[in-house]
RNA sequence: GGUCACGUGGCCGAGCGGUUAGGCAAAGGUCUGCAAAACCUUGUACAGCGGUUCGAAUCCGCUCGUGACCUCCA
């Protein structure tokens, strides 16, 4: 359990050790959605694997500073205009309401997904004088040119003298020069085609902009992240993630603009989720191939054939690896439901089970312990949720072994039945951030539910000591009507919600 | 066109040179009044063709296929 965090650098493009610029503190900044639209399940899959990585942080005694934006500024489309002022005017809103309205909804839907809040959640329309500053300093150290009121990158020059550029995403200054497109706005205005906006010149119809010593303007398309970052995290810190569509140009602008700007790299360690995809592609706002997270919830999709709940998706997700693809189909996600489904059910036979009277040099109890150890060195292994997962299935059917009797309680030491609660508890709940559904349903304020269950179950417990197959059958058969599913045991009859 | 990934048993999905991944589904068995649940057993998979190696799903090459990035995107 002590084993060292080992993670997946983009960077380096291999594992390596974690070791924090500071013992104890971890600095982390995610990119945040663009708020301009609903959020959609791509992003929620981006942002749930970071939950994963956040709160395996925290489990293993790190304070944690998780910066994740909010983009509510907007970037260039094709034609030049603001994606923000662009919506305000489609829904005659103030363009903050626009991004409010969807801040707002995407954070209810990080709320039902289960997700940690970010201890810092900055917004890029709050944070105009560090840009500009940013810009300014970039300029000073003659990485940047003006323009016409525009301010740009100077990507050769930078690329040149540092010989950093394209290190992130693979690139070469070369291939750019050959590859770049010259359908872009004000080409005319830049020196070279990889070069990039760090300040825009706003049209006079343009409805989001600020002074600056340049122009009545906004700030590029890559600046908020890199002047965020540094504001609450430094000009050093340890992790950047984002989704790997990001990688290039937007992370690699990014260096490009703290090492110009201060000549600080920002974050030693950068991770990528992969992306989810559906029938095969890409899922995306942007060209339609996409079931939002209600249709998802609710069934109302052509891709599904019926709903499946939050916890059974975010199940889904924890079953792939964070930089794997992942491909949304039905019968994938009914599988996951019915796994989370039995993992939980294990979780609570597991409660129950008491009676422990073995000793720790016991074979089971090793055992059982291994597996533990297993299932932590798994996460410390780059995150890896779905080996993680598979060490806990393991574990549920010893667990109902031993509910069964097909294994005995007196194999399992006091300590090792405990610490099996306590790792259970702590990896459903506080690592993989999973919700007891059923839990939720069936108690707290539904304790009238238990109370009538029981008084059916007595009855048919009744009926069966007295051979009377046909009320005891009658009752099983109209509670699973009812949707709930009566259990047999051994040592008595429960019950569940199906 | 350039760059980079990936192609695993019925489905999803791990795997990073030698050992059972795991989940779902399926078959057989145990348990049960009968079921359900649970437990046990079973599948001998790694796109194709070569190569390296005592040994390759795992390394190398080629072929085919799919995808991502190169343009806003998680």
């Amino acid at each position: 359990m002590n084993q060292e965090l080992s993670l997946h650098n983009s960077l380096s493009r291999q594992k390596e050790v974690f070791k924090p610029l500071k013992p104890g503190f971890v600095g982390m900044y995610v990119c945040g959605p663009t708020v301009y639209s609903d959020v959609h399940l791509g992003n929620c899959r981006t942002f749930v694997s970071f939950d994963i990585i956040y709160r395996y942080l925290l489990h293993l005694g790190y304070t944690v500073r998780y910066v994740r934006n909010i983009t509510d500024v907007g970037h260039l489309l094709d034609d030049g205009e603001d994606r923000m002022s662009k919506g305000a005017r489609a829904n005659q809103l103030e363009p903050m309401e626009v991004a409010q309205k969807y801040t707002n909804g995407f954070h209810d839907m990080m709320r039902i997904f289960n997700t940690l809040s970010p201890s810092i959640e900055p917004r890029a329309t709050g944070h105009i004088p560090e840009q500009i500053e940013m810009v300014q300093a970039i300029l000073d150290n003659g990485y940047a040119y003006e323009s016409n009121g525009s301010v740009y990158f100077d990507t050769l020059k930078f690329a040149q003298e540092k010989g950093i550029y394209g290190d992130l995403s693979g690139r070469k200054i070369e291939e750019l020069i050959a590859e770049s497109r010259d359908n872009l706005k004000n080409q005319d205005e830049k020196r070279h085609p990889a070069d990039f906006a760090i300040w825009m010149k706003a049209a006079p119809e343009h409805l989001m902009h600020w002074n600056s010593p340049w122009s009545v303007g906004f700030p590029g398309w890559h600046l908020e992240c890199s002047a965020m970052s540094r504001k609450y995290l430094g000009e050093h810190f340890d992790i950047h993630g984002g989704g790997n569509d990001l990688k290039f140009p937007h992370h690699e602008n990014e260096i490009a603009q703290n090492v110009g700007s201060c000549n600080c790299a920002g974050a030693g360690y950068w991770l990528h989720t992969n992306m989810l995809l559906m029938n095969g592609r890409k899922m995306s706002k942007s060209d339609g191939n996409t079931i939002s997270p209600e249709e998802l919830f609710t069934g109302d999709s052509v891709h599904v054939s019926k709903g499946y709940s939050p916890m059974a998706v975010r199940f889904f997700m924890l079953q792939s690896h964070y930089r794997s693809t992942l491909d949304l189909t039905d019968e994938g996600l009914l599988a996951a439901e019915k796994g989370y489904k039995r993992l939980l059910e294990g979780f609570h036979v597991l409660l129950d089970l008491t009676g422990a009277t073995g000793q720790a040099t016991d074979a089971l109890d090793q055992e059982i312990n291994q597996l533990i150890d297993g299932a932590f060195a798994e996460m410390n292994d780059d995150f890896n949720t779905p080996k993680a997962l598979a060490r806990l299935f393991e574990l549920v059917s010893r667990i109902n072994s031993l509910k069964g009797g097909q294994l005995p309680l007196t194999a399992v030491s006091p300590a090792t039945l405990e610490r099996l609660q306590t790792t259970f508890r702590v990896f459903i709940f506080d690592i993989l951030g999973l919700l007891d559904e059923d839990a939720a349903g069936a108690s707290g304020n539904n304790q009238a539910l238990e109370g009538v269950m029981q008084l059916v179950l007595d009855m048919r417990q009744t009926a069966r000591a007295n051979k009377d197959w046909g009320t005891s059958d009658k009752i099983r058969d109209a509670l699973n009507a009812a949707g709930i599913v009566v259990k047999d045991g051994k040592e008595g009859v429960s019950w569940g919600l199906a």
